[in-house]
DNA sequence: AATGAATGAGTATTCATTCAT
DNA sequence: AATGAATGAATACTCATTCAT
């Protein structure tokens, strides 16, 4: 791993788990072992490196659901919840972006753009039942699977989780 | 309004435009008309604050609910969707401490109690229906309510926000 | 001297000294025997501090002047070459800063004002005798000063300048 | 033009226009299209970079001088008000230099050389005129000339420039 | 000759908090 | 209760310079 990857990967840990504005460049240089300045030799500036670091997420998160072989609800839902159990806090931090006034917009365009990806996602396995309402109902499921994620990052218990995944999977299947 | 009841609400305005850790006790002493020291004679820090406005905002809108005369999921949504409408900027504050790592306990304790509150509600709302599932469901509900909320205030809309209200009215009732 | 005056002072022998972008506000405060912040509770930036020193500066300057009984080429003269003898590292200051390409246009302004009072003043002295040249005469004049000025600030040589005030005072006599 | 004449010009041009201090070495390096590495590699360090800048800006000014046939106040004026109005950013740099308290040394030498020069050149040119008092007269010559240098950098007008010109000939012919 | 990663000291500015008045 | 001067630590960012390749 060298120093830029070093760099992007304090930077998504500390902004996990502390949040943006709470996390110093300081702090992120000194846990990637690097000096302060060579951050700036890599990304323009504190923004730039948020965008490079939930990009990458993004990508990395994307690319393993697509590695899924046959996409339904049922293998959606499995994938869906691993990565909230193994993913916790960078998914919390997903969020916060989202929720926060002052994202940088480039951010929450990429974070706009992977959820339409989903709804279309969802309209599209929601069509045979429910017509010209699938669109509805996508976008009722993702508010619901956003709620579990709420619920999940904040207060995290994993045999809840299961029990609201069966009944997501009770439902749609 | 007496002062402190003036820094109150400037630092509930300014905490919910811009955020927590992006307002400065003398943005919001400002935009009060007072000093900056005053602050300090009327609460202990900013945590103290933060968690004094939070207190406030949450009877207040707890106060309202009660006032309804009979509690039912039509006059519930009525009562939220219209309050999601007039107190965006709140709410996402809410949502933000909600999911913020750095929250202080205190404020996480007025918000997980008041989730369960509503929780509790939904359940006895859902008990003739669902029997020994009715717990499950509530959780569900707020889910979806949460989720909806998300949306509602990164990107507020109306029409979309009538059109949810109306599908789990339809479901509910 | 309060804190104020003395950052002030403190600014101005700095920036005479060393010149405007080579001091710095550390080195501003701790000359003054104040913290780095205190300079930003009473000025909002460098830019401001720079100006209101200049501003001080020049109208200290300007009122010294204007205590001159009868104006004349004589006293003018008399009181502008002692004025360069003991304010000589703050007169190279307002030089460099009128020739300098990034100077706050608040500050040029300052120092063109001075500038073209000078020119109205050799203007009127000069009537008499030139009619309607005396304006071009007050600006060979001016320029004339002008460059003694540079000379002596770079290479101070107090008999040198006593002979280039002769040379004026016979000529403009 | 090889990439150490590249360097060279692109730090004159920067200089020029923004100052030494402001400009750093990569922007240098960048508006050259070489990288900074590149720069240490033929010149010590910034302060040398500079030197050598000014060392050849001046040979070429003197060397153009140099060039006019028959020296007189009539050739020299046409050739010099020609260079201010050409080399405008340059000249202020060397004005800037020549008044900054900082300046290397070196650089002022250099500078300080030049002016020798100038003023032996009217000195000898009024020779005829003025006798023993020709070196006063080629001072106060060059003080005029530098105070018109001074007008012109920071508010150029040809217009104006031209009757200063036009008043100078008059009165050294 | 040429690159660009890497450093460390420095810079302007912000801000929660304290305290004398 | 009310003010605002004062502090000190922290923050994002810059930059001359070095060095391995």
């Amino acid at each position: 791993m060298n120093n830029k990857e070093k760099i992007l990967l304090s930077a998504l840990t500390l902004f996990a788990k502390n949040g943006y504005t709470e996390t110093s460049i300081d702090k992120i240089a000194k846990q990637a072992g690097v000096s302060k300045g060579l951050t700036y030799t890599h990304f323009k500036n504190k923004e730039e490196l948020l965008t490079v670091t939930i990009e990458n997420t993004i990508t990395k998160m994307t690319s393993e659901m697509m590695e899924i072989q046959e996409l339904n609800f049922n293998t959606f839902f499995n994938s869906f919840f691993a990565s909230l159990q193994s993913n916790t806090e960078i998914i919390r931090l997903c969020l916060l972006l989202v929720i926060h006034p002052q994202t940088p917009s480039k951010v929450i365009a990429l974070l706009d753009n992977q959820k339409n990806e989903l709804v279309n996602l969802f309209s599209t396995l929601l069509e045979n039942e429910f017509r010209e309402n699938s669109h509805n109902e996508a976008e009722i499921l993702l508010a619901t699977i956003d709620g579990i994620t709420i619920d999940y990052v904040t207060n995290p218990n994993p045999l809840s989780l299961k029990t609201k995944q069966k009944y997501l999977t009770n439902k749609y299947i």
